[in-house]
Formats: structure tokens, C-alpha cells, sequence
DNA sequence: TCTTGTCGGATTGTTCCACAATCCTCTAGC
DNA sequence: GCTAGAGGATTGTGGAACAATCCGACAAGA
């Protein structure tokens, strides 16, 4: 029998090397979450192609995987189109969100209160980002928050979906003009939440989740219907 | 002005012709879910491509479709292989169905309560299956009955969360020796949950919801086990 | 006998090209 | 002003070729 290698198998996701597609899918990624791509943009097969130097083919199966995070929606015989959230998008994020994330609340309810080591530490880093006044960082660090509560669940499932989510509220926090006014209010209830979290008041961090998602979106939404018309 | 035309464009879907990938990929996810090609099954690019009649190409788009609903997986180089579901995998289906489904009877109470038309229509399917002794139809029925709950949150990416878990349930059911056995007393709780939500009881619906889902989810992974080994 | 190095076949990853199918725009005609 | 149709541009699909990679078999060495 070969030796215990369990702790090598952790890191076998590191060994996964990456195609093309993946590659290309990365990029455009992050091009459209930066907001360099803009919302309805229309992505040329050709003219990408020929931007990053790949075939038709590979550029077509990275459409697929943005397509899968929503970041581009594929319309037949039309080609491929950057995301454009309508306020009813946001409204619907926030629905799943709230799913996700109070699954993540309540599996608190009967699991060992070391899980909360993430939490804290996207909290921890969303606090450091404040005094440095990075707000970009601080959005970041705030979906990482939420992504942690939701990794409460401990389910592969729930943390894929958020992961999702989280890319296409990235597209939304596009929509809100500033960065600081819009984060730091939700940074306190983020250490409010955390507080709740920590010492166990689980009903009160239930409600209190339910009308932070809630007046996130109603921030969002209006802002959107300022800035879009 | 055009006229107000919102009845049709609910049927919008139907306009939508398909390309030959999703086609390919609505075979072979039929294939899939109904068990005629087995857990684990390397799907050969050519030898697939020779019997579909379709190319290379559009058979791996038909496979980046495929590994969305996660029905397959593709491994870099090694090719794509029907999905083999652990006893793991069964509980984290299980752990977010609880939060979508949880998410639905939640939105219940500040609903109005005709929303509940379509949890009403799967549940007469099923009775209606189990009374022709159609056990599959019923396994059917039971999970449109669960999307249909889920459905109440009125969220589309709810609805299509659930869509992709009742494909990956599919493989679940599949475990089950007894398609009869396994259904009929979940047929029972179900007429117990629609009642529950039916008169507003939305407390207990919570509760019997919770059960419900850790029993069947129990009820899998023992099946599994024997099963598997 | 067990381990390790190396080779070769088979399969996937990627590119390139060709052509059909479809969509969009523009124009001619009423 | 509106409709119908032609034309160009773009995507959908097929096919072939080569590179990269994996896997199993075989050989060499301890």
C-alpha cells in the first residue's frame, strides 16, 4: 500500500493547468467586471479572435464559460453580447443571495463556531482596505464576506453559486456612482452581522441579513435608475 | 403604439430555435438521466461525433452545455465522462435544495397565495401518476412539485438552480433500487407540505421541509452504499 | 520482483479554412 | 411612408491538420 498522501491531495487543484479557453475566459473576465468592457457590448468573433490570437474555435468555448457565470449572454446567429443587468436582474440576484446566504446562517445553528475563521478574515481585510481608503478592495472584501457566510453551509454547490453571484454583482456595483458612499455604510452592518454571527444570536442575524440584502438592492436598483436614465 | 402583446411574450421561449449543439446536448442528457449511458462512461469525441453525425466541434460545445448542468465532467486532455455522484455529492444536492426550496415556502408569507397554483398542479400529476402505477412519471411529477416550490420565491435564477439540481437528482434516482418504494411514501409528505403551505402554516412547512429533505437525502446515501459496494 | 525510464499509439487541444445559414442594413418600388 | 427584396457581414457547422498530452507497454537497472 502506498504511503498517507492525503495532504499532498489538497493541493491537486493546484496542478490543474489551464486550456486556452480558460485562459481567454479569465481575461475577458476581468475586462468586463473592471467595467473596460461595457454592458450590451457586442464581442466579434473575428475581432477578438484576432485581438488575442486565437482561433474562432477556443475564443467560441470561452464564450461558453462566460456565458455559464452570466457575465455574456449568446444569441443565436447574433453572436455574443456583454451582460446588461436590468434592475429586475439585481432584484433577482438578491433573492438568490438571500437564499444562499441564510442557508450559510443557519447551518451556524447546529455547527462548531470555528467556521467563522473566514468570515472574520474577509471582514479583517475589508477593515484594512477602509483605513487605506481602497474602496475598490473594500467591494472586494465585502463579497468575500459574503461569500464566507454563505460557506457556513459547507457546500460545494452553494459556494459555486455565490461565486457566480458574485461576478455578476460585480457588474451591478458598476451601476452605483460612488464606491465609498456605497460601501462604507454596509461595512458597519458587515461587523454587525459578524458580531451577531460570533456570539450566536442567530434569529437576530437572520433579520438583520434579510434587511441589509434588502436595502442593498433598493440602493443599487435606485441607483441604476438614475444613472441609466 | 403597439398593442400590449406581455401574453405572448411569455412564450417567447418557444421562438427560440436551437443549434446543433444544443440538440446534441438534449440527447445526451436524456441518455444521461435516463441511465442508458452509465455513471463514469468516457465520451470519445470521434467515436461520438461519428454516431451523432455532428463534428468535433459542435460535439464540444455540446459537452460545454452538458458540463454546465453538471451531467458531465471534463477533464483537461483526458476528455469528458459521465458524472459519477458520491454519497457527497448527493448530500450537497441536498443541502442546496434546502436553500432554494427554503427560500420559496419563506416568500410565502408576504405572497399572495394563488402563487401556489403551480404546486397544486405537479402534486395532481403525481397522484395522477400513482393511481396509472407510472413510477417514473411520478419521480417526474415529484420533481416539478420541488421546482415548483422552490418557484414560489419568483426568482429565474432560482427556477434555474433548481432546473440544473433535478437533472443532477436524475443520476440520485437512479441509485434507488425500488423506483415504488423510494417515491410512494415522499408522494405522502408532499400532499403533507402542500397542505401545510396551502393553510398558511408556514412555521411547520419549515420544519416538515427540513425533515423531508434530510430523510430522502438519508434515504439516497444508504441506497448508494448498498448499491455501490 | 519491484521500481524507474523511455517509447509509441491514441486522444484531446488548437488552429485554419470553407461553406451554409442567418441576420442586418440599405435601397428600389409602390 | 411603408414593404419587399438584394447584398454584405457575421455566426454556425463541418472538416482536416498538427501540437500537446496522456496512457499503457516494454525494457533496464537495483
Amino acid at each position: 500500500m502506498t504511503g498517507n498522501f492525503d495532504a499532498l491531495a489538497a493541493d491537486r487543484s493546484r496542478l490543474a493547468r489551464s486550456s486556452a479557453a480558460q485562459r481567454v475566459a479569465e481575461v475577458l473576465r476581468d475586462h468586463i467586471i473592471e467595467g473596460r468592457l461595457a454592458p450590451g457590448t457586442r464581442l466579434s468573433e473575428e475581432a477578438l479572435g484576432e485581438a488575442l490570437a486565437v482561433s474562432r474555435n477556443t475564443l467560441r468555448e470561452a464564450f461558453r464559460l462566460l456565458a455559464d457565470q452570466r457575465l455574456v449572454v449568446h444569441e443565436l446567429n447574433r453572436g455574443v453580447f456583454v451582460k446588461t443587468l436590468s434592475p429586475r436582474d439585481v432584484a433577482d440576484i438578491y433573492t438568490l443571495r438571500l437564499a444562499l446566504e441564510m442557508a450559510g446562517v443557519r447551518a451556524l445553528r447546529c455547527a462548531a463556531p470555528e467556521r467563522l475563521a473566514a468570515v472574520r478574515a474577509a471582514l479583517a481585510r475589508a477593515e484594512a482596505a477602509e483605513t487605506q481608503g481602497d474602496w475598490g478592495a473594500v467591494g472586494t472584501a465585502d463579497l468575500h464576506f459574503h461569500q464566507a457566510v454563505a460557506g457556513l453551509a459547507d457546500s460545494e454547490r452553494i459556494d459555486e453559486c455565490m461565486a457566480r453571484l458574485a461576478a455578476e454583482l460585480r457588474l451591478a456595483f458598476a451601476a452605483v456612482p460612488s464606491a465609498h458612499g456605497f460601501h462604507e455604510p454596509f461595512l458597519r452592518r458587515n461587523q454587525v452581522l459578524a458580531g451577531l454571527l460570533e456570539s450566536g444570536e442567530i434569529d437576530d442575524a437572520e433579520l438583520e441579513l434579510t434587511r441589509y440584502l434588502d436595502d442593498a438592492r433598493t440602493v443599487i436598483v435606485n441607483a441604476m435608475a438614475e444613472n441609466g436614465r
